[in-house]
DNA sequence: CTGCTTGCAAAACATTTGCAATCCC
DNA sequence: GGGATTGCAAATGTTTTGCAAGCAG
C-alpha cells in the first residue's frame, strides 16, 4: 500500500468549503457556525447549516481550524496557523477579540506529575469600544 | 459593574436546591449538570434534570457556582467561593481538575484601552495518573 | 391558605446523520 | 461513470418552559 500522501480522509474541493475556508481565514475575531454560514452563503446561496457544521469539522480535524469555547456563549471558531493567542471576552458586547500576546510559563502552576502541553486563556472586562 | 445581577429573585430553601448544592460544595473537581442530578438524586429520588438545571442557574445567578466551559467538552459546574483557581484537561481521560495556583498579572497582554476585570485559564496535557 | 417549587412532558435549540440528487474528477 | 458532497429533513442530544400538583412558610 503505497502512502505516497497522508490521506486520512477523502476530501474533494469544493465551492461550499473554500467559502467556509475563506470565511475564517478572513475573520478578525473567532465566528458562530450560524456567522460563518451567514457570511458564506453570500458566495453560495442556499449553502446548509449541516455543511458548514461537516466543513469545520474537517477543518478542525485537519488542523486548519480552532474551536474557542467561553463559558455562557456558543463555540466559536478561527483558522488556526496565525500564531499562539488568546482571547478577550467583553462583558458588555459579547464580543470575543483576540489578544496576541502570551504570559508564557504558564505550565508552572500545574501540580506535580502533570505534562502540561498547552493552554487557553480569556480575559473578561470591558473592550475599547464600549469602555468609552 | 459586576457581572449581570437582574433582581433577587425569591428563594425557598428546599430538600432539591440543598441537594444540588451540597453535591457542588462536596465536589473535588467541576461536574456536569448529568453527574450532579445522579449524585442528588442519591439523596433526592425522582430529582428531575429540570431541577437541577434551575437550581443550577440560581446558584449561578446568586455568585454560589460557576461554570467552567473547556472546548470540545459539556459544560460543567463548581461552586465558587473556594479562592480563585484554574482548571486542567487531561487529554487522557477527559477529566478536568483543579488547580489551586494563578499566574498573576495576567491583564497586562490586553491591547490598550481594554479594560480586564477576570480571566480563566486551562492548561491541557496528561495528568498525572494517565503520565505515569 | 398563598404562591414558590417540582416533576413530567412538550418545546426550543443546537448539532449530527440518513439519503437521494448533484457535482467533481 | 463512480464516488464524494450537498441540502433537506429526520434524528439526537441538551437545555428551557408550560402546567397541574405538591410543599414551605
Amino acid at each position: 500500500m503505497p502512502a505516497r500522501r497522508p490521506i486520512p480522509v477523502p476530501t474533494r474541493p469544493t465551492r461550499q468549503r473554500a467559502a467556509v475556508h475563506d470565511v475564517l481565514a478572513g475573520a478578525s475575531r473567532p465566528l458562530t457556525p450560524d456567522e460563518i454560514r451567514a457570511a458564506a452563503a453570500r458566495r453560495v446561496p442556499g449553502l446548509g447549516i449541516a455543511t458548514v457544521y461537516r466543513a469545520l469539522r474537517q477543518l478542525v480535524d485537519a488542523g486548519a481550524a480552532l474551536v474557542v469555547a467561553v463559558p455562557g456563549s456558543a463555540p466559536r471558531y478561527e483558522r488556526s496557523g496565525r500564531g499562539h493567542h488568546h482571547h478577550f471576552h467583553c462583558r458588555a458586547c459579547g464580543r470575543v477579540f483576540e489578544v496576541d500576546d502570551c504570559p508564557r510559563d504558564l505550565a508552572r502552576i500545574a501540580p506535580p506529575g502533570f505534562r502540561v502541553d498547552g493552554h487557553d486563556l480569556v480575559l473578561y472586562g470591558t473592550c475599547a469600544t464600549c469602555d468609552a
